[in-house]
DNA sequence: CTCCCTTTGAAGACC
DNA sequence: GGTCTTCAAAGGGAG
């Protein structure tokens, strides 16, 4: 990863960078971007289909040398060197804050035998390793190990197979916040298609219902859990009757004890608008790639850096993500696609249509959001620029003009801004 | 309390 | 088939 040697902090006051991806106005750019992409993008997916190995090979560079970055003690999130890329460290971590884990997983057995297990990432990591620290939740007060922690501080799971006799797997624990956004917001990616939906052959599993929870399958599927609830897909059709059965336990049981508190709303999970859909869980949709990669990368650039808000992380999310190479970007493209195929697996019958109707009223609304160039309407700039593009500039009514001057300006000052910090950064370490 | 913002990608809707 | 829209995550900000 040379080009985020320096730090991964370069991007963050590249101004020029900043037009390339926001100043629409560089079309070749755009255009060279954007089909290349494409084609980039078939290209990776054939690539890492022809060489899954060659993942854990020759694109797995900078996870190849898993062995030796663990022989140092892992670094928590924002601790590590910026320019450790630390998410390429194995972060294998199971998400699931109930205790489901890859671990387990990867205990029992493989579900699916199609589906590559990442088999370098199911070795725990030596016991002298030692764990990461362990923050608590300032929302919840939970206990909450680094987002991407591959090994989970000892005690903070409660849950039987994080025993003593289950060390050996416990590394895989996860490493999540007890999200209220029901596990949603807490699973790390992974190479693994595991990452975030549990092996659907446990959660019906009887051997795994443990005794601590009696009703407890296991490993709840996030993406079923996606509402706020966190308890399950309502979606019930949608669901293998075994799974169907899980999800119920699952709501009956209310995630027990030590989750209870991810069944609680998050005044930040806009999963479902509607006061309704709040107490409906639904089954989300598979992260795409460039979900996985913000996810995993989005807790070290909020350390890298003093912004928290989304949009702006955000914004520098999507200029790290153009400047991944192909190799690393393959990776989560990798990750996606047995995402979407395991989702595939677990919901057979589940479309994204399913999840349209849940926001009904946040459509209509955009859909009303029509241009209207004289009257100075036009709530959403993307339609002129859609419509007219950027040669046409001069045709854009006022709005989306001066929002996108705006937006502009805003990708400069947030550029600025992050040079400030980290002029400052390097400041304060030289002394 | 709810939605917006902001990103990319996937998928569905629509013409 | 091309274009548009929605939704995935995230959390501060705005109304």
């Amino acid at each position: 990863m040379p080009h985020m040697s320096s730090g991964g902090s370069e991007d963050f006051y590249s101004t020029d960078e900043v037009k390339v991806y926001k100043d629409e106005g560089n079309k070749d750019e755009e255009k060279r971007s954007s089909e290349n992409l494409t084609e980039e993008k078939l290209g990776l997916v054939t690539e890492s289909e022809e060489g899954k190995g060659n993942l854990a090979g020759s694109e797995r560079p900078s996870n190849a040398s898993d062995d030796d970055k663990s022989s140092t003690v892992p670094a928590a999130p924002g601790q590590g060197p910026p320019s450790s890329m630390g998410f390429f460290l194995p972060p294998y971590a199971s998400p699931y804050p109930n205790g489901s884990s890859m671990g387990k997983f990867g205990i029992v057995q493989p579900p699916y035998p199609g589906l590559v297990m990442y088999n370098e990432f199911a070795q725990p990591p030596p016991a002298h390793k030692g764990y990461p620290p362990v923050y608590t939740d300032p929302k919840t007060g939970l206990p909450r190990p680094p987002m991407y922690a591959a090994y989970p501080a000892p005690g903070q799971f409660p849950h039987p197979l994080y025993s003593p006799e289950f060390t050996s797997a416990s590394w895989h624990r996860p490493g999540y916040p007890l999200t209220s956004g029901a596990f949603a917001g807490s699973f790390p990616p992974s190479l693994s298609p595991l990452s975030r939906y549990g092996p659907p052959g446990l959660l019906s599993h009887p051997g795994l219902t443990h005794p601590g929870h009696p009703h407890h399958p296991g490993i709840p599927h996030p993406a079923s859990l996606g509402g706020p609830g966190g308890a399950g897909p309502h979606k019930g059709e949608l669901l293998s009757p075994q799974l169907l059965d899980s999800h119920r336990q699952l709501n009956s049981s209310s995630h027990g004890d030590e989750n209870s508190s991810s069944c609680k709303p998050s005044p930040h999970h806009h999963g479902h608008p509607g006061g309704e859909s709040r107490k409906k869980p639904y089954v989300k949709k598979p992260l795409n790639a460039f979900m996985l990669f913000m996810k995993e990368m989005r807790p070290k650039v909020i350390s890298e850096c003093t912004l928290k808000e989304s949009a702006a992380i955000n914004q520098i999310l999507g200029r790290r993500w153009h400047a991944l190479d192909r190799g690393e970007q393959a990776k989560y493209y990798e990750m996606a696609r047995k995402e979407k195929e395991l989702h595939l697996q677990l919901y057979p019958g589940w479309s994204a249509r399913d999840n349209y109707a849940a926001h009904q009223k946040k459509k209509k609304r955009k859909k009303e959001g029509e241009c209207f160039p004289f009257s100075g309407e036009c709530p959403n700039e993307k339609k002129c620029r859609a419509r007219y593009g950027m040669e046409q500039q001069s045709r854009w009514c006022k709005p989306c003009r001066s929002l996108h001057e705006k937006s502009d300006q805003a990708m400069v000052d947030t550029d600025q801004k992050n040079f400030l910090l980290v002029k400052t950064k390097e400041e304060v370490h030289s002394l």
